[in-house]
DNA sequence: GATAGTAGTTACATAAATGTTACTATATGA
DNA sequence: TCATATAGTAACATTTATGTAACTACTATC
């Protein structure tokens, strides 16, 4: 394997760095992975939404709207009895599998790192 | 290809909910990624981090401080004239790369997206 | 002895995130 | 008319994160 000499230039780093608190602007915080996570399973309704993934009504609806906002999730008003809303992930979510998928393995790693006492 | 039947209980939902939110609570937040990032060039002193990264000593040390319990930052104090302590990254970090790379990337990615207009 | 550099810490202030409770609006059926 | 269900929103409280400024301890050099 050859060590490969990488463009590395200070204008480069930054850029690194930016790349990576725009990731964490979009989808940082407590909630907003967690919510695309059950959203995997499936659409949910807003009620279902907050009781699956227990976060209350207030910060649901505001998560909700920042993940719209970013093309990550889809909301449909559906015509029923008492309106029900639905929100599914649209394809532009597919797009954060690789980070979701590395964030899970990391995760179940680490924890087992931890519980077995490093 | 073949649709795998996963194995798919409320249980194993919740847990992966969890290993992301143990993710989040290692390396989330506005900084642990960003040092993380400033250190794969190479180790730095107290200040050399403060400067490079834009953090205030006082936020610097906590971090510091957790990114060590969580043995992902090795800190080594130098026989120098006045006292220099390195920082640089574990061999543990090494586990984080995927987690790193897909991060940098999707967000390259989402920033092109957002400036070319969706 | 005075000054300056390194690595922090302390006390204080502010900002951002999250939580709690109660409320609105709409519609259905008892 | 009253109770119930849905999807939120509003007002308020609390907690957590982050920032600022000044200070300590140590040592070397002027």
């Amino acid at each position: 394997m050859i060590k490969q000499s990488v463009q590395h230039t200070e204008a480069s780093c930054k850029k690194a760095r930016l790349a990576i608190q725009d990731t964490l602007d979009v989808v940082g915080g407590k909630w907003k992975l967690v919510l695309i996570t059950v959203l995997r399973d499936g659409k949910r309704k807003f009620n279902e939404l907050s009781r699956d993934a227990g976060i209350s009504p207030r910060i649901l609806s505001k998560e909700l709207q920042e993940l719209e906002t970013n093309g990550l999730v889809h909301r449909t008003v559906c015509n029923t009895k008492p309106v029900t809303v639905e929100y599914s992930l649209t394809d532009y979510s597919e797009t954060l599998s690789e980070v979701i998928v590395a964030m899970h393995k990391w995760g179940m790693a680490h924890r087992d790192k931890i519980i077995s006492g490093h």
